[in-house]
RNA sequence: GCUGAGGUGGCGGAGCGGUCAAACGCACGAGACUGUAAAUCUCGCGUCCGAAAGGGCUACUCAGGUUCGAAUCCUGACCUCAGCA
């Protein structure tokens, strides 16, 4: 049993649903009209940047990032568990791991500490539709008594987050309806016994959802769909279960297929800066099947034999670039570096993604 | 015509006797990107053999020369640019 609708400030949102990332505050290169035209439902904004880069009198000020970005669809929070890994475990700010949170020096003079219930305080200030749990993001190349230790961790940090969470909605008298959905987030690496504990443990704490945490990717490269099903076996009935960074569209459907029903993930956006668009193998978007082998490939723009390509870059897609322009325009834009180059590609990645998850839709109405 | 400067890889541009198949940049080609540190990063880029390590061949306008050795020095030719006629 899943769910088949999120619960947004506008409207009820139908499931499953790719939410692209917003991180701080924007989707790279577009602004909200852009992200509406690509038809998306809801984005990701991110704890920890925002709260450094924007603080609570700002969020006071606006009632919320919604309001800040002036976006009307769905938004969920990230807690800032990730970027334990992205900004601290790769070395680009100081930080270390202590029990009772997460502590950042961006600077020689500066110190920045992010609890669990800090994590959860300031997401309210966000006024997301989803917050999540602040967890400790078990390290891919953890042993099991590493993975272990970020296990517990993960466990004892959602339970104060959980209670912050309860405290704030009675200090705030949050009717049921009026409160945001609640994530927690499943840690323990490759070790399915650790996945399978956390999950049971977290499941007592009660949560709306569960994220399917840490790095989703095995050291051969490829999706790690057995942690993704053990998540998915132990999860309470009618939780979402949320794909955290996942994924390429493969993942998207392999994911949907297990009851996976939210997604973000950075690929389609950052993929497009890059030069890397996805398109479906399709004459029309009726016509596309994400259920056959290499339903897509990717085009690059930036390639020589496209400078006097007239065609359009997917006859399978409606997004703005393809109703308008060429291969030749876009190639061009790229070759000059223009930020529309940026803003084209990533209005026609997400809507990729969009279409991707309407595709599945109907293939689990069907079902 | 005279005077001066100069001709280096697809392009710009270093090098000014050995460690040069030639810095660096651009262009081009290949790859990576997964709860955004990154509109970023990696690799290749004369040619042939090799999986690689490595090796062969041909190259710095052309023709000679000096030298153990030349993109680098000398002579001539051709060409380009600037100034003056």
């Amino acid at each position: 049993m899943t769910r088949k609708f999120f619960k947004s400030r506008s409207g009820n949102i139908p499931l499953p649903v790719f939410f692209p990332d917003a991180t701080r505050a924007v989707v790279r290169c577009l602004d909200t009209s852009d992200l509406e035209s690509t038809k998306t439902s809801g984005i990701l904004v991110n704890t920890f940047h925002l709260w450094r880069e924007l603080g609570e009198d700002v969020m006071e000020k606006f009632g919320g990032i919604g309001n800040f970005m002036n976006w009307k669809g769905g938004i969920i929070s990230d807690s800032g568990g990730f970027q334990v890994m992205s900004v601290i475990k790769s070395g680009v700010m100081k930080g270390k791991i202590i029990d009772e949170g997460v502590v950042f020096y961006p600077s020689k003079n500066e110190k920045v500490i992010l609890t669990p219930e800090k994590s959860i305080q300031f997401q309210f200030e966000l006024k997301t539709d989803m917050v999540i749990v602040l967890d400790d993001f078990t390290d891919p190349k953890a042993g099991k008594a590493e993975a272990k230790i970020s296990v517990e961790r993960t466990i004892s940090w959602a339970k104060r987050s959980k209670a912050e969470f309860e405290r704030i909605c009675k200090e705030r008298t949050l009717a049921k309806s009026e409160k945001p959905y609640i994530l927690g987030v499943v840690q323990g690496g490759k070790f399915q016994d650790l996945r399978k504990y956390c999950a049971r443990e977290l499941a007592k704490i009660g949560f709306d959802g569960f994220g399917y945490g840490g790095w989703p990717i095995t050291d051969e490269g490829k999706f790690d769909l057995d942690s993704a099903k053990t998540i998915a076996q132990n999860s309470p009935e009618n939780y979402f279960l949320y794909g955290l960074g996942v994924g390429k569209p493969d993942d998207l459907v392999a994911c949907a297929g297990l009851g996976y029903n939210i997604f973000d993930c950075v690929l389609p956006t950052r993929d497009a800066r890059h030069g890397r668009l996805y398109v479906y193998d399709a004459e029309s978007i009726d016509e596309i099947n994400i259920m056959k082998p290499n339903f897509y490939s990717f085009y690059n723009p930036e390639k020589q034999k496209y400078f006097s390509d007239k065609t359009p870059v997917s006859a399978a897609c409606d997004c703005l670039l393809c109703t308008k322009y060429s291969k030749a325009y876009l190639a061009h834009l790229f070759r000059i570096e223009d930020f529309t180059a940026g803003r084209l590609a990533t209005i026609h990645n997400l809507r990729f993604y969009g279409i991707l998850t309407e595709k599945l839709r109907e293939a689990l109405d069907r079902k």
